[in-house]
DNA sequence: CTAAATACGACTAAAAAAGACGTATTTAAA
DNA sequence: TTTAAATACGTCTTTTTTAGTCGTATTTAG
């Protein structure tokens, strides 16, 4: 499993959807929202909080809308993220803010080390990932993936032969 | 946000319990369960889950228990999601198991593409990270971490610059 | 035989995510 | 100046997922 946001999922498409227009050009929520078929709301809810961290532009009234007010490409899955759910943390014990229930085992875990080595690596991960890499299918099909892939498959049959 | 699933945190826990015993020591469930304060019941099922999937023996009846039976040098973090829920798939389109309600914006969908980008790299991202670099304390703070972050920073800060 | 352990199926409770509703505000245009 | 179409928010309900519980069978050392 490991599914990302449902909210995240809708900011892409808005993102996507919005990047393919002309610059300056607005995009009415309700236009994403009957063209992709999701719900209105929730649309709107992500715009609006896309609007207040920066990344989009609203403009109010009649022909108001949206449009994207960062360049995607210095902008990464990390912020998106950040934006729409708060700061990346694996589990609970890590950023615990005022009021959220911590976790009971705190004290007694020892996962804690390994916990905050992986939230860091997951953040870098994230980071190293611009907003327009992901939605530019150029991107998609250059960086070199297939020889990692072959090394992994590689490393995979070795693993599977040591087994037996 | 971002939590990984509880399953996966209570797995480490034994796993890391386990891999400071003498090799061939058996450990019960209940040994760990009472030790760091999390349900037996819970602990047992993953465990029992794990021993299925290979990554652990279990030895029934009185002083019976559990013990790793795999290099974790040699298991990787998505292995270990993957025993205990299943292949990784960020949106519910991929991996549609027969039954599971698919995705009812699919076909009018246009981050199909993004999504499975990012799904590929995830996963990527997960395989090349073993258990044993997870767990262990040493690995944590080698791997030239810290240049990296300070790239990250310098990175931070040139676009924070830039946005003025 | 008994106690202590794994093994498993089914159920319940809690938490989180997703979505719906209601209303106020802004603004272009009739 | 009225109206229509849009953003902006706050609250609520529903749905889904996750976490945890209960009950019982099976295995095995002592
Ligand atoms: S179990 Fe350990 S790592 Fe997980 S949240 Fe609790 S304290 Fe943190
Ligand atoms: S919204 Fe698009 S990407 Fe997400 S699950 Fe549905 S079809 Fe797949």
């Amino acid at each position: 499993m490991n599914k990302i946001n449902r909210k995240v999922e809708y900011a892409l498409i808005a993102l996507k959807h919005m990047r393919a227009k002309a610059p300056g050009e607005l995009t009415a929520a309700k236009e994403i929202s009957t063209l992709y078929g999701c719900p209105f709301d929730v649309m709107s809810r992500v715009l609006q909080a896309l609007g207040k961290r920066g990344l989009v532009r609203s403009e109010q009234g009649a022909h108001g809308g949206y449009q994207i007010s960062r360049d995607l490409a210095k902008v990464s899955f990390y912020e998106l993220n950040e934006m729409l759910l708060g700061p990346v943390a694996v589990a609970k014990c890590l950023h615990e803010e005022a009021g959220e229930p911590s976790c009971e085992m705190r004290g007694k875990c020892n996962i804690v080390s390994p916990v905050t080595t992986l939230n860091r690596k997951l953040i870098e991960f994230y980071r190293g990932l611009s907003l327009a890499e992901l939605l530019d299918p150029r991107h998609a099909s250059v960086q070199s993936r297939i020889p990692t892939n072959i090394a992994q498959a590689a490393a995979d049959a070795a693993a599977v032969a040591e087994q037996r």
